[in-house]
DNA sequence: TGTACATCAGTGAACGCGCGTTCACTGATGTAC
DNA sequence: TGTACATCAGTGAACGCGCGTTCACTGATGTAC
């Protein structure tokens, strides 16, 4: 594909060159310049679009909270068939995602930026994890009021467990030799998890 | 403190040197430079120690894996005085480990080395991984042979839960805005994930 | 105890490299008249 | 429709920097006799 002294949309393009490096190398190993190459520009152009190299790694990660947010409300699919359905659909989501936008991913949760240099991201997280509050309270509605942890725990119980999951079993990480595919782990982890609630009959 | 021209023991004082920087700035920000530097030592000498700075962090790792399997080894216990409560002393064992050997936890799980290309590596954490496994069989006798994951996922889904906990709600990262102390959040995880197998009275 | 010598653990200078960033520039595009 | 000119989005060269690694070297230590 040819192009001309202007390139047309090289603001994407810079942030898709920097996904392809991403999920290659993760976000340390991504350097402004090898970004640049890929897009097929000099590096000093990407400072007409980003101020630099981390607001160029701060955009590739607000997409990927969009898109992410965007996935768990589509999953959450406003509570149906059942708040245990939506819930589940929503862990399952999680791991989906991290699988399909391996770039995003890592420049999300591994790429130490900081919500407080950049409110932008801190904006657009909170969005998400709101996703994931609400399922976790409308499933609190389904449980006795005495012994009902409050709706944040839960949805952070979760999250914690997906993003274990993704970290350690998935991708050549430490516990890849895990018998188990990530996604089987996951489900079963938050099944056993969701018992524990006292939302799943112990005996079903 | 002085030393003449030789110093008596650079590598562990390499080591160490690692280690603070690591905790620091992450494993990835970690430079055989200044780990030279903070030793006292040009960074050449570095190599009559190790091949160089990615072995420098193997070893880091190593020693973070040996800690870290005799810090579980011994909250299990020997299964005493109950196995579930063996078992649920290893979790908070994992949680502490990442808290009190900040710079150990990142090379071990987040330097991207990979047990391929550091065989002594894939030993040691496998003797880590070995305690925590043991401990879900022991748990894992103790529940109805019908409704009995395989311990190997019991451990995986803690181990997870764990890192995930780790990863996201301590050192101001995405999810350090939480409203509950990590500890917390992962033994109530732990907890109810227990209630689920069955091994937590529904309504104690 | 003293001396010769091998071994070992450091030094210091140098290397090539790729990085992020800056700057003056130039080619292409779009707009006013 | 044509021309002048402002604006914009790239170039290319240069910078200073710190990196990992190498090499010939030298100072300190330990051992044999």
């Amino acid at each position: 594909m040819k192009r001309g002294y202007h390139h047309g949309n090289l603001r994407q393009a810079l942030v898709e060159a920097a996904l392809a490096l991403i999920s290659e190398k993760g976000p340390q190993g991504f350097t402004l310049s090898e970004a640049a190459k890929l897009a097929e520009v000099t590096p000093a152009a990407v400072y007409r679009h980003f101020a630099g190299r981390e607001d160029l790694i701060a955009e590739v990660a607000r997409q990927g909270y969009d898109i992410f947010a965007a996935l768990m409300e589509y999953a959450y699919n406003d509570g149906k068939p059942s708040a245990l359905a939506a819930f589940e659909a929503t862990g399952r989501a999680y791991l989906a995602f991290a699988r399909k936008y391996p770039g995003h991913y890592p420049a999300m949760f591994e790429s130490g930026l900081t919500f407080n240099a950049h409110p932008e991201l801190a904006l657009v997280a909170g969005k998400a994890r709101a996703v994931l509050e609400r399922a976790a309270e409308k499933l609190s509605d389904h449980l006795p009021a005495d012994r009902r942890p409050p709706p944040t725990m839960v949805s952070n119980h979760v999250w914690a467990m997906s993003h274990g999951v993704v970290e350690l079993f998935t991708r050549g990480n430490p516990g890849a030799k895990s018998p188990f595919p990530p996604e089987d782990l996951l489900e079963a982890g938050i099944g056993i998890y969701l018992r524990g609630l006292g939302l799943i009959a112990p005996d079903r």
